[in-house]
DNA sequence: TGCTATTAGATTGTGCACAAGATATTTGAT
DNA sequence: ATCAAATATCTTGTGCACAATCTAATAGCA
């Protein structure tokens, strides 16, 4: 017989998912804001970096989001001159999105900014890939339960 | 010299913590919903549940929260009947936020609720607390940077 | 070839987050 | 007693998240 589930806040690793995810990306605020950038644009152009001219579909499916999120949100980035978003002449239910030369600019300064926030963090490099390898780990397990039993695929 | 930092978006404990985050959400919100509440509402009554009659500030204080997050939430909270909220005599700037006994019976959904998501995360419970502690570790550090110099409090 | 199901995106509506600024109340120093 | 600073809350505006619904385009098949 389990032990009965604590409904204290402290005790709920629910809770502190969130709080140091939403403190995380307190401490990214500034240096995004001055590149023009929020926390989930920065996202979308970590995933273009890596492969540019993905389509919508892509981009949700590697950051886990929806249209519903990412079509304003990729508007707002091309407003802003970031990236361009194309109507695939193959498939035209698709939008690529490319980056422009200034999108892929940013790319130096956000390496930059990862050095400074990861100097102001200041804990043991060990300790951060275990502590992202386990919470990756609990991920996945999420993943299971919730994707509509799409197949487990390579994850973060 | 350290290395340089990865732009690889799945090098990123951010996006771990971001991820792993939302889809812990993802999970609660079906229970949730049955019980009418939101995430953050649920987060609330935790706090509540443990203290009743707080104040907002004092409620914010716990989940990090400011009050354009929770004077609408907790207005909310107000109109589906889990709480009332209540202008203090002695400081008319406060409001204390006080259960109703349907916002005090949700308690006992919420246990059966945790008991039933712990059962289909199925991790040992030795390695989900040792987790907790490492993201809270890391929360605490972040805290000390974020928290304008606010003096370090015992947290989550 | 038509018709149906599927797919990609866009739209709408609700509810967070949070910065910035406004308002009202209280405290504290004169 | 008076007024300036501090405090608690509210308001406004922007930008996510995500469910639900809609539209248009494609694919598959009878």
């Amino acid at each position: 017989m389990p032990d009965r589930a604590s409904l204290k806040l402290n005790d709920q690793i629910c809770f502190a998912l969130y709080a140091t995810s939403h403190r995380m990306t307190k401490l990214y605020r500034p240096h995004l804001s001055r590149m023009g950038l929020t926390y989930p644009q920065y996202l979308v152009l970590l995933v273009l970096w890596e492969a540019d001219g993905l389509t919508l579909k892509e981009i949700g499916r590697r950051l886990y989001l929806d249209s519903g999120t990412l079509t304003p949100l990729l508007k707002r980035l091309e407003r802003n001159g970031h990236v361009r978003r194309v109507r695939s002449a193959a498939d035209e239910r698709e939008v690529h999105v490319h980056l422009t030369d200034a999108g892929r600019a940013l790319q130096t300064d956000a390496g930059h900014m990862l050095d400074e926030l990861i100097c102001d963090i200041d804990m043991p490099a060990e300790d951060v890939l275990r502590l992202r390898r386990d919470i990756v780990g609990l991920l996945e397990r999420l993943l299971t339960l919730t994707d509509d039993g799409a197949p487990l695929r390579q994850v973060v």
